[in-house]
DNA sequence: ATTGACCCTCACATTAATGAAAAGGTTGAT
DNA sequence: ATCAACCTTTTCATTAATGTGAGGGTCAAT
């Protein structure tokens, strides 16, 4: 497919799709004219790098992450960059911290939110 | 505490926190001299505001959220401002999906390092 | 009173992720 | 063959979070 459809079908802007190509993270085929042409399955793969960037992961990384998901591992196994082990690792583990943080906070969030429903139940009010 | 000290403490550069008082995120005292001076406790709110931060929460955000954590809630709960809420709800559900799709993908990772990890097994190899 | 380690403000530079527009080629339907 | 819709590349702009340096005070110790 084009730009235009991938675009669609993945509510990521024509601009993004260029611009994460150009760090390397999707590399499509051109067709005769020059169009980019996109498989298929590269609507997950966008799908995958947009959900990691608003997680806050550098395109730097997502690069690296990539191979990791959902593919069929046994392919790609063979490499075992010996320093490529070590980022994935550091990254899970940056991640993990994250995930710590994050549920940390959301939580502290979200019992502010109680306490401001229970202080106005005297006026009969609203949910979440 | 002066600056640099709180920088020590924190491991966020100076420049950094002069930042976060621009964004009103901090409001340091000034000594006669013009100096910033910094109440202990806000040793632990730039930790939190960095954390924030890496987790890719703007500042713009975490100003919304600060009021909420770990304090006596009792406190702020008398303004109620209708739109905070609303900011506060979304910002809360933006949350879950990150720890969702984070949680995701880092398991993903997670397992393809131990696929690494046994496809080396042959060779004699290391831990995570 | 000078030196060194702090602090100040101001301002320009940089990087990542985007937006946006200019100038032009391709395609498909009429 | 022309028009609209889509594609191309290139370039310049913007925002958030930073780095960095200039030019200059403060202060404690020597």
């Amino acid at each position: 497919m084009r730009i235009g459809e991938l675009s669609k079908r993945t509510g990521v802007a024509t601009r993004m799709l260029r611009y994460y190509e150009e760090q390397g993270l999707i590399s499509p085929r051109r067709s005769h004219n020059g169009y980019r042409d996109y498989d298929d399955y590269l609507v997950d793969r966008v799908q995958k790098i947009r959900g990691l960037i608003d997680s806050g992961i550098p395109t730097r990384i997502i690069g690296n992450i990539l191979p990791c998901l959902g593919k069929p591992q046994v392919i790609v196994v063979e490499d075992a960059d010996p320093e490529l082990r070590e980022i994935l690792a550091e990254e899970r583990d940056r991640m993990t911290e994250k995930i710590r943080f994050l549920t940390h906070n959301r939580d502290a969030i979200d019992s502010y939110l109680d306490a401001l429903d229970q202080a106005m139940t005297g006026s009969r009010a609203q949910a979440s």
